[in-house]
DNA sequence: ACAACAATGCCCAGAAAAGGGGATGTGGAA
DNA sequence: TTCCACATCCCCTTTTCTGGGCATTGTTGT
């Protein structure tokens, strides 16, 4: 059984291109290749790919608010960016869209390959300056200062207030009485250098 | 010049595997390759590697940790995680921490070689099962459900009391009287089913 | 042994938020 | 046109938090 991939690309000779490169490797065939994707729900419908290849600059219709119908109507036909933009915008909003990974177009035909292959093994293929900066998104702020001093009967307790909790839920929830809960919090307080439990969870979710 | 990097795995013959491996590959050298981390601050210093190879299950001080503290006081070293634990709280916490790349042992010497150049040239390898889920973990919840019917106006105020500011300063900032606050936070808890602003930026943050 | 810190508990006064009403104006959909 | 969602504003009561102070019990490091 061959991968079927999906194309969409605005560029014909890119697009041609694309599509002769997959048709001629063994173990992928081309289900589709459209220079716009005002019908992709359609299209994705009856050709049912394993993996789409989506631009984003497309005519009409945008690569990105058709990944967001497609994953909606589609959750498991993965889709890979393909496209020559590496902004943090478009990266970011390509990702949280639903993407599976995200190429550039400066990437070697042998690489684009080997990454609909990754895709289709259950892996997450990125360009490294977008692997990278994923990654960075990711890391903990370094200014997580404050967080830090928190004793770890103060983060419990800034955990579970976290998840809406009140300090009698948290009381209970920790066996402890409320007005333990209470000076544990001003601790919090102290330390985080804040004077509410939004501005404690703010600091603490987005650290 | 050569890639210069560093070692910490426990396991001896893997840890020889490795050193060899580098010594013996073009363009790579070993600047250090030891057991334990607990003087890894020192030698790093010492020996200012351009790339770590971290495993995380040593004795006395875990990988984590350690990647906690070099990244602390070398935030321009890369460490890439090398280990067998594909586990979401070692995984996420090594990210977290700022792990550049995050490779499985299974990985092949081939791969781990050009792993270790490409987290050299700026990218963030990551063996593929690790991409995917920390792809997914930057995912969209579908389930947006509840966020989804909340106005415009709503959402701003909702953002605001996410970033830590009283009922007070988001009437000031949105130039809407107090009340009026009240009475959009008093809808949000309606469609959010909450009824705690700390229950509803719980939603609001970790969707 | 003592200092420093963590965790536990309590009281009081005042501020802030929640829960329950009711009211007005605007603009779009049925 | 009528209805409804949205945004705006006000009042009253009860509950919850905040800020300040104070005390006891262990543990840990010097």
């Amino acid at each position: 059984m061959s991968i079927l991939v999906q194309v969409y690309e605005d560029n014909p000779a890119f697009r041609e291109a694309l599509t002769f490169l997959i048709q001629y490797t063994d173990g992928f065939e081309v289900a589709g290749a459209f220079g716009h994707c005002l019908d992709a729900e359609k299209q994705v419908a009856q050709l049912q790919p394993d993996v789409i290849l989506m631009d984003i600059d497309l005519p009409e219709i945008d690569g990105i608010r058709a990944l967001v119908n497609i994953r909606q109507r589609f959750p498991h036909i993965d889709v890979l960016m393909l496209t020559v933009f590496d902004d943090d915008d478009r990266v970011f909003e390509s990702i949280r869209a639903g993407a599976t990974g995200y190429l550039l177009k400066k990437t070697s035909p042998a690489r684009i390959m080997e990454a609909i292959r990754e895709v289709y093994e259950g892996g997450a293929p990125m360009s490294p300056s977008i692997a990278r900066r994923v990654m960075q998104s990711m890391h903990r702020r370094p200014g997580t200062g404050d967080l830090a001093q928190l004793t770890e009967r103060e983060t419990e307790i800034l955990s579970l207030l976290s998840r809406g909790k009140s300090y009698k839920m948290v009381a209970s929830e920790t066996g402890i009485s409320i007005e333990t809960v209470r000076t544990h919090i001003k601790r919090i307080y102290e330390k985080l250098h804040v004077h509410s439990v939004t501005e404690a969870i703010s600091k603490y979710l987005t650290r």
